[in-house]
DNA sequence: CTGAAAGCGCTTACAG
DNA sequence: CTGAAAGCGCTTACAG
């Protein structure tokens, strides 16, 4: 029906540019995205039309012949409730969207709560899968690294670019894929030191999920700092919720006395969730912090400053991490070598619930 | 170069699966879309082949001649860091997911920080204007209305399918939208009998920016049935922060005596993060809560819970907001009648925050 | 510098 | 029930 060329009502086309100007389709299509092959003269008024007309490429079309769609996938693997209430995705989320935006790009996104997938070793892996078959995504960017990480060769086998965030220094970057990678040696240094200045000789560290790499390298690297100080180390892994923060405290804590040996003068927790959840543990068995027991979140957000009393806790820019991430995938989809970036190590941030131990 | 339907190696098509078995690539299409116009058997010999060579539509071809995106967009406007402290963003969005993920469809994220926006008037609307334009979603839901709002007018203009989270009661679905409703009167009266119950008399209520409809609209309601109930109310805006929300408070409580007439013996926050933010400020005024002044945060979040004291609230499920607005969308995409939904009332969540007035 | 043409991978009337 | 063909709106060699 545009048989002849009639500019339609709803949607622009560059047909529509073409027959309004008496010039070709692929003259005007060079004109808009900049390519050589047309005059200075006509590409201007190719542009003055499109504008006039409110022209826009049709995000498929452009998809179908020129093979990119202008948009990274992103898939939280995590109870829902829990992303909610963690400041630390959506400010990732936040740094990502503001590099992909700048590059005219968009953000797909997709929660998978793991209680509600068929097979647990599936994952989330028919998303990717669906994403990769269908084109819906140019690239990906993963977070929460487990052993024998079944994503990456899912993807590479897809020949679709990757970025891996939180990855440790050892990552390499390979054919499809960069990495942002983490110290979890710099930063337990940094908590360990923190507590060893302030006199703390055993501490408890309740991490994450030890499934999570870097969780167990979180756990390893406080327990070798904490000895080669002279320090000793109780671990209690648990499940990044608040609840569980608490519980698992009360299982460290259990039937021990301050002052006593085993007494641990300080409690460090994972996340910002379980550092709450632990200090209100730590109120009901009628322990003070930070005079009988110190605190500390590995995360800072919100929740540690508003928290009473305030929470000490590894600081770092969390929008940066996601800012770096989006840079390089932008950078793979674009065609150039994968690289990594490191982090920035975080920085301790000194708060209400870390006290000189006093035993 | 598939000129002779050689199966490629990377994207299997259509016509691959019509060359290896020997039909057209039409009766593949509609076996493949459970369409009438294949006999059965050679639907189930389609459908067989197409999954085992792992065949996957292509979402643009699809898109370019369905006119179908199967995406959503979500234009958030406001503080990044303001919309990772508040579980009610990631709640809403966790709940659109859900919903979006049984019809495969995809979710759109943008975020846009108000104060990076070049002009104040201009807002968000560049981005539905581009996914109009692009044909790159096929629906958007709105949060956060204000006066004149401009982004239904131009997503009419647009004919882009909306609906509105959290419009009020008054909202009437029309052509292009639907509306999941929420009461702020039977809101206001929860919090406001729960305040009354306890003997309050004087309140204040520190509201959200008044340029948002709700705000605005939970202040005249809480005024209005306070003043039913024979209740006095002093109304102070911030921006949703917790340092506003502080700022708010001892603007509000300044050089006021607890026990005078003019002294307001219980605040209510338009949100969690600015409830904890006037908790820590009444503390700084040495004023007990609850004690000598209560403390009601409007919306309901971990926060509340993990606060000390633990803060009273207007519970709902968020994630249920998301759901219905989704499930809304998802029908007038679908060409569904429009239509309302009207969310569940909040329920008060009587905690520590709220006492009984003593003056 | 410009135009005619093929192609991206689907869907959908339209004939048989 | 099945196939040949046009079309969705772009991009991109390929001739002029």
């Amino acid at each position: 029906m545009s048989a002849l060329g009639t500019p339609q009502a709803g949607k622009v086309t560059i047909s529509d540019l073409a027959f309004r100007l008496g010039i070709s389709k692929a003259s005007v299509s060079y004109a808009l995205n900049g390519q050589p092959g047309v005059s200075e003269s006509t590409r201007a008024r190719v542009l003055a039309l499109a504008s006039e007309l409110g022209w826009y490429p049709s995000s498929s079309a452009r998809a179908l012949s020129h093979s990119r769609t202008d948009s990274v996938g992103i898939v939280l693997f995590r109870d829902p409730e829990q992303i909610g209430a963690e400041p630390f995705y959506m400010s990732i989320l936040a740094g990502i969207e503001g590099i992909l935006g700048t590059h005219e790009m968009n953000l797909l996104l997709r929660m998978v709560d793991p209680r509600t997938v068929p097979d647990e070793r599936t994952r989330d892996l028919p998303v990717y899968e669906r994403w990769a078959g269908e084109g819906r995504v140019d690239g990906v960017i993963l977070f929460d690294h487990v052993h024998d990480d079944p994503r990456p060769p899912l993807l590479d086998r897809f020949k679709m670019p990757y970025v891996r965030l939180g990855a440790g220094l050892d990552a390499l970057p390979s054919a499809g894929n960069s990495n942002v990678t983490v110290s979890q040696a710099a930063d337990a240094a940094t908590v360990v030191e923190a507590l060893h200045r302030h006199g703390h000789r055993r501490i408890a560290f309740v991490s994450g999920p030890l499934d999570l790499l870097h969780e167990e390298r979180k756990s390893e690297q406080i327990t070798a700092h904490a000895r080669r100080l002279g320090m000793s180390v109780v671990l209690c892994p648990a499940d990044y919720s608040a609840d569980d923060g608490g519980t698992a405290t009360i299982a460290v804590m259990a039937g021990l006395v301050p002052g006593s040996p085993e007494f641990p003068t300080a409690v460090v927790y994972g996340n910002d969730l379980m550092a709450v959840g632990g200090l209100q543990a730590l109120k009901r068995l009628n322990l003070c912090v930070p005079a009988q027991v110190s605190v500390i979140s590995w995360d800072d957000s919100i929740l540690c400053k508003l928290s009473s009393p305030s929470l000490s806790a590894l600081s770092r820019s969390v929008s940066d991490l996601g800012r770096s991430s989006a840079q390089l995938l932008v950078e793979l989809i674009g065609g150039h070598e994968p690289r990594n970036i490191q982090a920035c190590p975080g920085v301790f941030q000194l708060r209400e619930s870390l006290g000189r131990n006093l035993f």
